[in-house]
DNA sequence: CTAAATTTTTAGATTTGTCTAAATTTTAAA
DNA sequence: TTTAAAATTTAGACAAATCTAAAAATTTAG
């Protein structure tokens, strides 16, 4: 099934305002997508028909399993796109939501599935958002920050807080960015700097870099 | 000015039926976007009231220069876009057009300026059609056979025909493709064999592979 | 537990892009 | 040069997505 633009932009609205609460009223998306309750009223009408909402009217509503998988598609899209302007086209963390809103409505899943392999994967968007696999599976979000990751364990940069000029001129020499993956070789009391493996070379990095700096990494299964 | 994808389409038509035949007819719009003659008509008003087209009722249409200017960064948006799918997603010729279709209608400049740059500013489309620069420019189409380049002339492959796997096998592992710059230094005449320069690596290449491949240069003013 | 306030839905209108069918204009042929 | 054929435009309708204003349902407060 196809869907338009404006079908798509509120199955992704109810899908977030869904982490909040678990039923959404007509309200909240009215102001999430900055439009009138009437008009939210009439397109919740149109996703219930098409099986994607649970609608009982006055009561709100929340996402079917069907309508559940969809957005988290459109999500997927979204922060693929976001990634490579990111790490690609070099734009800079504001700038890469507003493209992504218009990139994310092209559909194709093979485009996607190709983007997400150029890309090598990435599992977490520049935000530090989590990127749904191809069959809509999303990490769960356990950011760490980077001094706290066990030694030899194969992780993942996930978010980098701070965006100063400076900070990213130094994340730039030293080839890191979100998506990058690293193992923590050794740790130094002296000055809390630490020292990693990326990919075969070994990088120093010192405390008041590593603090903004945060990773996941497959936990053990428990 | 911004305009929606539909009127951007009908845009891009009439700029590439007029390739043929400066004055475009109706029905010729009308067939050659799938539509009716009708919806042809109510949108040359459309267009003629934002100042894109020179109408007369009955007589046909062309775009204006504030049109044709409109149309070039449409069709550059579409070819860099099939560039890309083609270069770094690994799109085949015919699947590239119609993904192209619909990223083209994504219109912030700076990301196509960037899209353009991180391709390295390639002047042909992977069907060796010429994508018009960030000021709308297109270089004339002079396509040349590899081998009749003249030697050590600084070119770019902008055509390569013939698409069977056994020839895309041997470009791949010779490193050339659409948009790959290279010199030719010297011809032997013995089996017609030549040998390039690209980037700074010699490659030879076979008269059979050098006959489908195409090439562009930057004419000397005359 | 009623009445006011709030939220949601309905009714009816608007815009964009499309369509069919009918009317008009141009072109071509006898 | 008149008339039949072809091309184009107009008129009127429709679907999608939106809006405003009014009506209906629910919630909250006294």
């Amino acid at each position: 099934m196809n869907f338009s633009t404006s079908e798509e932009n509120y199955l992704k609205a109810i899908y977030h305002l869904q982490e909040e609460d678990s039923t959404v009223s007509t309200n909240a998306l009215a102001e999430k997508l900055s439009t009138k309750a009437a008009s939210v009223t009439d397109m919740m009408k149109k996703l219930s028909a098409k099986g994607l909402l649970n609608y009982t009217p006055y009561y709100g509503f929340s996402l079917s399993a069907d309508g559940k998988k969809i957005a988290l598609f459109i999500i997927r899209r979204h922060r693929l796109w976001e990634f490579f302007l990111s790490q690609k086209l070099g734009f800079s963390w504001e700038e890469v939501h507003q493209l992504a809103e218009e990139l994310e409505h092209v559909s194709s899943k093979k485009l996607i599935d190709r983007l997400d392999e150029f890309l090598d994967f990435p599992s977490y968007d520049p935000h530090g958002d989590p990127i749904p696999d191809s069959k809509g599976k999303l990490l769960p979000r356990n950011n760490l920050p980077l001094a706290l990751l066990p030694k030899n364990t194969a992780a993942e940069v996930c978010q980098v807080t701070n965006q100063s000029a400076e900070m990213l001129e130094l994340l730039k020499h030293k080839n890191i960015g979100i998506g990058t993956r690293l193992e923590l070789k050794k740790h130094f009391p002296f000055d809390q700097s630490i020292e990693l493996k990326i990919k075969t070379k070994t990088v120093t990095i010192s405390e008041q870099l590593a603090k903004n700096i945060f990773v996941t990494y497959e936990q053990i299964n428990q």
